[in-house]
DNA sequence: TATCCTCTTTGCGCAAGCGCAAAGACAGGC
DNA sequence: GCCTGTCTTTGCGCTTGCGCAAAGAGGATA
């Protein structure tokens, strides 16, 4: 896949669970009135739309890679087969997926509580955690990031980010370009991402 | 268990995962300034804590029972010895995590995107489906539901909801008590809740 | 090097909804 | 039947952060 394609869409039926192999996928949701918010950047080794294969259902999400990325399609009957055949399977599966719910009840919970400006230092540091490369300057994040997506991860707008990352510019946090962010002090921003 | 007995709580050891006989459970998870929202409410047959078993963790959220409850605790080993003999039981326990992912996503969704006011139409409307009860009136609610309890379950505070289910009651969607709420016409909150 | 397209910044006004305060309602216990 | 504690309502002011508009930067392409 080059970049900016997309691999499924919400609400087409779910054939398929994918394996990516290299590269990144971007996973997006929508509602009715085709408001975006981003749960989730999946990278090399990690599985998606397992949904696929334990349900009759459409998927809930789109997959959209964000580079060139590269991945293995498993379909339903294949999964299945495996998965009784080697319990281990379902079992790490599970594992998984339990991580990916408390992922989604911390975010849930952030969002709920907390101001925008907390919520968007730690998309951040969840984001540096997750594709974080030390540089001498900082920490770069390795995914091209626009300000919109900043603020679809953080579930705010793409103005409001802009003034946020401008201001932590100023105040020496981060370093910022076109689609690009260096966290120069993370300790600063996992401080006042918790309280405030 | 009697009402309002904490089951087990957020940050202790995980060592059992529970299954609900009897009763209902409130799932909770609080912020680091003790800020709470509600998770999810649980109801019989229904299993919670999963993540007791799979890892060596705590447990990501607090269960308290909300009525005369009764649970069944299992322990990692044996839960593991389980799964390893019969692989249906990981295989439905995947399909049931994935389907909680999904309400997670949903949620999460709506929380970024959606006005408080279609929240916590949709909040009504998740509970009413999970615990709806049939009366010559309406659909009855039967969770006791303080306006403090919606307002953690959708984000927002009790004020908000109780200015927003007084406008509601005047206009005949609703009709409610202390702790109670019987919705009286469903399909308008529907359409409310998803064009606002 | 000029052009175009997309991404970013910032000023400004405005609305949503938060949160205090104070009063009112309801239920259970004694 | 009264009292107490909890739950609910509502007025009011204020803050947060949204969102338009318009200008400013970067990169890519030819």
């Amino acid at each position: 896949l080059s970049p900016k394609r997309l691999l499924f869409y919400q609400d087409d039926p779910a054939i398929s669970c994918f394996l990516v192999n290299k590269g990144r996928l971007k996973l997006t949701k929508l509602n009715e009135q085709g408001k975006e918010v981003i749960l989730r950047y999946i990278g090399a080794g990690e599985l998606t739309a397992a949904i696929a294969v334990l349900k009759n259902w459409e998927y809930p999400v789109s997959a959209e890679s964000v580079e060139d990325t590269d991945v293995t399609a498993w379909d339903k009957p294949t999964m299945m087969q495996l998965m009784h055949r080697y319990p281990d399977i379902s079992i790490n599966l599970l594992g998984i997926v339990l991580e990916r719910i408390d992922d989604m009840q911390h975010r849930y919970l952030e969002v709920c509580t907390e101001h925008v400006d907390q919520r968007i230092a730690r998309s951040l540091l969840r984001l540096m955690r997750r594709a974080g490369l030390k540089t001498k300057e900082g920490i770069l994040i390795d995914i091209a990031l626009s300000r919109q997506n900043i603020a679809d991860y953080s579930g705010t707008t793409l103005y409001t980010v802009s003034r946020t990352l401008s201001a932590w510019e100023k105040i020496g946090w981060i370093r910022s370009g076109r689609e690009q962010i260096i966290v120069l002090n993370p300790h600063a921003l996992v401080k006042f991402s918790e309280i405030g």
